[in-house]
DNA sequence: ATATCATACAATCAAATGGTTGTATTAGAA
DNA sequence: TTCTAATACAACCATTTGATTGTATGATAT
């Protein structure tokens, strides 16, 4: 099993790539098919300069990779780095569940649950 | 089961929220107990206010919410919220299942598969 | 009643973000 | 070779973000 190595930063740029709807709708085209830059700006009503920052910032994040072929630079989305912000999702859980089992250990006590204080 | 009914823009408050260490702290510490914005704005080297706006920003999000507790208010944290994103992230994966499912497809035709066109 | 603690909120500011246009480079097509 | 399509990248600009300080309000404690 791979450990999970994101340093804050690393999850920052993972959260903030994906607090975009054009980057969202980026990933996913590029999780299902193999897309050149420029077919992605054809998609957009803004101009190449602009999806090329929004690949940028995706491709900062790891969340998708370019690779060129030929003249165009063909994007692949990185479903790994989905997982991993599933993996830290997951932690939030966890922990929520620790607080959980510490009540329940309270309300097993001999003496009543004290109020908290 | 319940929809999710999340806009666009909510999802963009979900993630941008996510999108830094301190507010993500936030989250965790008001999931495993209740804490009041003084309380938190204790454990953190910036000022009341840049801590009060941080938790405004998470409830802007609805990853926390705030109950008036005498004069303080106790932040705690919305689990549900979290599950969502966590379903939003599934979606991605399930898209690229679904390109696998595709390829798969091809390769079970009786031609040989065709190379990406 | 008064002092204090917890909060709310406005004004301000520097830095980051999300977009633009313009120019340069590079690879494929004619 | 020459033209063109795809990309890279710089400069610029408006808006948002993340922080600050200062002031006001409300609830507790003395």
């Amino acid at each position: 099993m791979v450990v999970l190595e994101l340093s804050e930063q690393d999850v920052n740029r993972l959260f903030r790539a994906l607090a975009d709807a054009t980057r969202r709708d980026i990933v996913c085209r590029t999780l299902v098919a193999d897309v050149s830059v420029s077919q992605l700006a054809d998609s957009y009503s803004m101009s190449f300069a602009a999806v090329q920052k929004h690949v940028a910032v995706l491709e900062e994040a790891r969340l998708v990779a370019k690779e060129p072929r030929g003249r165009e630079r063909m994007v692949r989305g990185n479903l790994d780095r989905i997982r991993q912000a599933q993996r830290l999702l997951d932690s939030f859980e966890e922990l929520w569940r620790s607080r959980i089992d510490r009540l329940d250990i309270l309300l097993a006590e001999d003496e009543p649950a004290p109020p908290d204080s």
